[in-house]
DNA sequence: TAAATATTGTTATATTATTACATAACGTAA
DNA sequence: TTACGTTATGTAATAATATAACAATATTTA
């Protein structure tokens, strides 16, 4: 393995901390999205004892734009945008909870230019479509 | 007053039972989100005791399309949209967490279309623009 | 009526998140 | 270097949000 070799992870270095590190590791790795408390099961065994440890990090790399909450099933999700300026997008299948993110920035653009048209003075949007995944519309 | 008068409240005739009939007139007169405890204060006076008997009634009234949930602050607000078919568009102040639900039918044809662009089969969306409202904007 | 279904009531408990306070680590100016 | 302010961490307690389980009642329908 080489630092440039080919990766869908983000290399980030925001100065995290230590406790930052740890969770945002797991959620790179996860790939899926995850709830603070099974993090924190998680993390038993890395030292991190109490929820709000957990939600600490959390908050400060959602304010870093590097994961994103899924509201609607209080769990996160390492960022897999590349650009995104904390701007999100995903798909939420309504059946299993299957979250994927929209990484079309042509999408963002769009949405972007939606709240342009409405005057809206728009600082961040968030954009969730439900849908039946496919794994779902075959069962 | 007549039953023809003017007004934004919807005329609902979805057989609603006691105590969906009794959550869903206190937000539709609220017209503000309202959180579930902040509901079940409200209305121990019109004998419902229980979170249970809350939840219950928003759930169904969620199912129905004329209420909203707004995930973010784990808030419920009345529809105050003419056919949105369980679509959502809201504007959330960042600062001071205003919400006004979006009324503009051709931006819900907008998100539809990208839907479709994307090829995604949407069931339906939420879109959140996070904005700074005037009041928080002068301050 | 009787059976099936839907609604309500109630208690207990699970899940998600924050407050409050103590301790430790870090950066930086004197 | 120390002293100071700031940031990060640790820990316990508790607040806020939501559901499970079960009993009782009302309503619909065969």
């Amino acid at each position: 393995m080489t630092s440039s070799q080919s990766s869908n992870k983000k290399q980030i270095d925001h100065n995290l901390t230590k406790n930052q590190k740890i969770v945002f590791n797991l959620l790179q790795n996860s790939g899926e999205p995850l709830k603070a408390y099974t993090i924190l099961e998680s993390l038993k065994r890395e030292g991190l004892k109490s929820p709000l440890q957990i939600y600490r990090a959390l908050d400060k790399l959602v304010e870093l734009g590097i994961i994103h909450k899924i509201e609607s099933q209080n769990s996160f999700i390492a960022c897999s945008n590349s650009n995104c300026a904390s701007n999100t997008a995903f798909t939420i299948c309504r059946r299993c909870g299957d979250v994927k993110e929209i990484k079309n920035n042509h999408l963002f653009d769009e949405i972007s230019k939606l709240g342009k048209k409405n005057r809206l003075n728009v600082n961040r949007f968030n954009l969730e479509f439900y849908i039946d995944c496919n794994g779902c519309k075959i069962n």
